[in-house]
DNA sequence: CTGTTACTTAGCCATTCGGTTAAGTTTCAG
DNA sequence: CTGAAACTTAACCGAATGGCTAAGTAACAG
């Protein structure tokens, strides 16, 4: 359970570029080497290699090498720790909507309003 | 239903940094200010400041100042875009589950055993 | 062996990022 | 009016990002 911070900091720093992103959506259809997912781009090769390179190391997609190809494909339940974090934020957002703070809060813009 | 890519990039972006998580998570038990948000964090004014105005330019948070106070506030359905799109990809994931391709890459993987 | 395919590595470049200090500005308190 | 408080602006810095080209390696295909 312990949330690695640097971990999540990778996982959204890795879905903030438009390509990074799409490359994912192509992954979703299934593995794919690196040409078939630069085939879509405007970009040089070693480019969407580091975008690769970007995605797999915050562990969002995985590659093996067989002969000279490597193949990508998506880790589905890397999402997990992103969805994770929203859901408790969430959580502890709906939380504080019946605290005692905000009941304060609440009351004493009473007694001013009143 | 229209998505922004580029509001996708700056809400990630955004999110990818733990001191801006940190101050998002201050601002779910209510609105700040500056110098409130700043005082967990071993970092200078200024360099708060830019991580609002990165959090403020993504939509997560909302800022108006009154008197010499900048009063920050959380705009809790801002990461509603975000959830958005991890629901949509997991929806696909699922869906791709039972695609002919799928049933096809089965079967032939079975002949080949076979 | 000889290409060609499929990556890889290396180096470069401009921009953005996260951070700083120093010097404003504006407001409120006295 | 004077000073402290609460930002704000400006300028700078080193590292990371997203992009490139050029050259290298490794593995099939013939």
């Amino acid at each position: 359970m312990l949330e690695e911070p640097l971990a999540l900091d990778r996982m959204f720093q890795a879905l903030s570029d438009q390509s990074r992103r799409g490359m994912i959506d192509r992954l979703g259809n299934g593995p794919a080497s690196v040409t078939e997912l630069a085939q879509p781009f405007a970009m040089a090769l070693p480019t969407v290699m580091k975008h690769l390179q970007v995605l797999e190391s915050s562990g969002l997609v995985l590659s093996e090498k067989s002969g000279r190809v490597r193949t990508y494909h998506l880790r589905k339940e890397a999402l997990a720790s992103v969805e994770h974090w929203i859901a408790e934020r969430k959580a502890g957002w709906n939380r504080s909507f019946d605290r005692l703070d905000q009941f304060l809060a609440d009351t004493s813009t009473e007694t001013i309003t009143e």
